[in-house]
DNA sequence: TATAAACATAGTAACTATTATCATTATTGT
DNA sequence: ACAATAATGATAATAGTTACTATGTTTATA
């Protein structure tokens, strides 16, 4: 798992969702790559992206309109999805560290963690 | 969009689901359903839990593993997700009705509602 | 620095979940 | 009973993602 050679188009790839806001999928950061990378097959995004969070440097968000977007910042944070434009956005709410423990408590399995998704919608699309 | 007929396989689709605490999928629902009408369409299926979400009779839960499951039971609650075998559980843990206000404290648009996955591993996977 | 092993890439095909299309069938109000 | 309209089954189409493969890069070692 940790046999990595580096890539110009992974680091790329790892910069463009550091420096973003927007928790991107992955057809955009596709669409930045080319910029850098004319040719860059979207495979390599995917597969890059992935192995990203699986090394725990990027976080998936699954929302309910299918596509998954990707979040560099891995510290635990909340976020909202507008139900209109299908934008995610941060959230400046602290972190519920012992509800994984409130949760657990009648339940016969292990719960190691949990995500939150607030929706609604955004400034930009209440007309 | 209340120009609605009566069907027979919407109505075994709404028992089927009712009836299930197992958070089934679409192709569950359709190898359930296929046991009273053989020749029910995978469309049929997806079309009426589909408008079941619409008209609040069903709940879609989106999963970081792809497929969206569906919920019959309409009240809020929240739901475990097993890394493992992908099973979606429901978790005895009341609602924490005031969390849309402290999230939306220093937020620009509306929130409305919020759901809460826990992930881990199930009884039945911790070998 | 040459070399070989292992990994990564681009390009493309394949796959999965879901939605759209459309001719036929069923429901419902009159 | 009939006409309007919604629902169905069958199938095609779409979107997002993963798999495959030949070629190109990286890297450790001599």
């Amino acid at each position: 798992m940790a046999n990595l050679k580096y890539s110009r188009q992974r680091e790329v790839i790892k910069e463009l969702l550091c420096n973003s806001c927007e928790h991107p999928t992955a057809d955009i950061i596709y669409m930045n790559a080319r910029q850098e990378f004319p040719n860059i097959s979207l495979g390599t995004v995917y597969r890059n992206l992935n192995l990203l969070a699986d090394l725990g440097d990027a976080i998936k968000i699954t929302t309910p309109n299918g596509a998954v977007h990707f979040d560099g910042r891995t510290e635990p944070h909340y976020h909202f999805h507008c139900n209109k434009c299908g934008k995610v956005i941060d959230l400046d709410l602290e972190e519920l560290t012992c509800i994984n423990d409130a949760a657990g408590k009648n339940f016969d399995g292990v719960i190691e963690n949990h995500s939150m998704m607030f929706y609604g919608t955004c400034k930009d699309c209440l007309n």
